[in-house]
DNA sequence: ACCACGACCTGCACGC
DNA sequence: TGCGTGCAGGTCGTGG
């Protein structure tokens, strides 16, 4: 489900409930996603949540005993209940607030995460490892250039790699390349300065612009109010294989690389 | 030090 | 209708 749009969504949408707010209890019905959730994470009941951020695609609840980091996975999405219903199938985690109000976590297939941090968080391996963010000046040509050169594989690849950039997932990396009018396959040390101002430019580009349209909802991601995103209806190639090219109206091409789904227009990237 | 690939899961669309 | 297959927004850990 979620690129960094998604999870950017996520949490402004989560934030105004949960900043300021006591953790009542912590309910785990199913601690199986991606590592086994610790019961550790009841320290956090008691706690107010000071701040909600995030970095890359993680969400950070921040308090004074520690950090709950949350990922949604491929399929995980959180949402503010108000009252709150009876759970559903793969609501795997509550936090019940002070105020009544529910954080809930569903998540069909597990890939995500809920790991609580009482140390400083620079010592966080999941954390400190990660490249820059995509939409600060941290990420910038002359660190792609320096973050590319010399390496042999598919410039798609390197923009999915997040010891490069953070954020950019499957859907954003085709998008941004063609918008960028560069070929997925172009080995990362022959791509041309020029080029790579282009491409940072645009990836900075289609993120904000998700972003400002809630998001891209494929089928289940919505917001923490339960809206979708409507970014998919300005998808350019991700998902339209074989359709034609809204530049030059040529039938895009679908291969594989990495294993991922990868879109392009034969003729306009290169 | 790099890189490709398998693995982790459920649900859905599709073809037979 | 049912079954098998392949695919899906991520990314860690492994083995080469």
């Amino acid at each position: 489900m979620p690129e960094l749009p998604e999870v950017e969504v996520t949490r402004q949408g989560i934030s105004p409930h949960l900043t300021g707010a006591v953790v009542q209890q912590v309910v785990v019905r199913n601690p199986k996603l991606r590592w086994p959730i610790d019961p550790s994470i009841s320290h956090m009941e008691g706690q107010t949540i000071r701040t909600v951020t995030r970095r890359a695609k993680y969400l950070l609840l921040d308090t004074a005993a520690g950090t709950l980091i949350l990922h949604l996975g491929m399929s995980g999405s959180l949402r503010v209940l108000n009252p709150a219903p009876a759970p559903a199938k793969h609501d795997h985690l509550d936090l019940v607030l002070s105020s009544g109000a529910v954080l809930r976590l569903n998540d069909p297939r597990r890939f995500g995460a809920a790991i609580w941090w009482s140390l400083p968080l620079d010592g966080q391996p999941l954390l400190n490892q990660l490249g820059p963010e995509p939409l600060t000046d941290d990420f910038n040509v002359a660190q792609l250039q320096q973050a590319l050169k010399g390496k042999s594989r598919a410039i798609k690849l390197a923009l999915m790699d997040n010891k490069i950039v953070v954020g950019v997932g499957n859907i954003y990396a085709n998008e941004a390349l063609f918008s960028a009018g560069i070929h997925p396959k172009c080995s990362c040390g022959s791509v041309s300065k020029a080029r790579l101002v282009r491409l940072v430019e645009e990836v900075k580009l289609v993120l904000a612009r998700a972003i400002e349209q809630g998001g891209t909802t494929l089928k289940d991601f919505t917001n923490a109010d339960g809206k979708p995103g409507y970014f998919v209806q300005q998808l350019h190639v991700y998902g339209r294989g074989g359709e034609p090219c809204t530049g030059c109206g040529s039938a895009l091409q679908e291969i594989k690389l990495g294993q991922r789904a990868t879109v392009f227009c034969g003729k306009c990237q290169r």
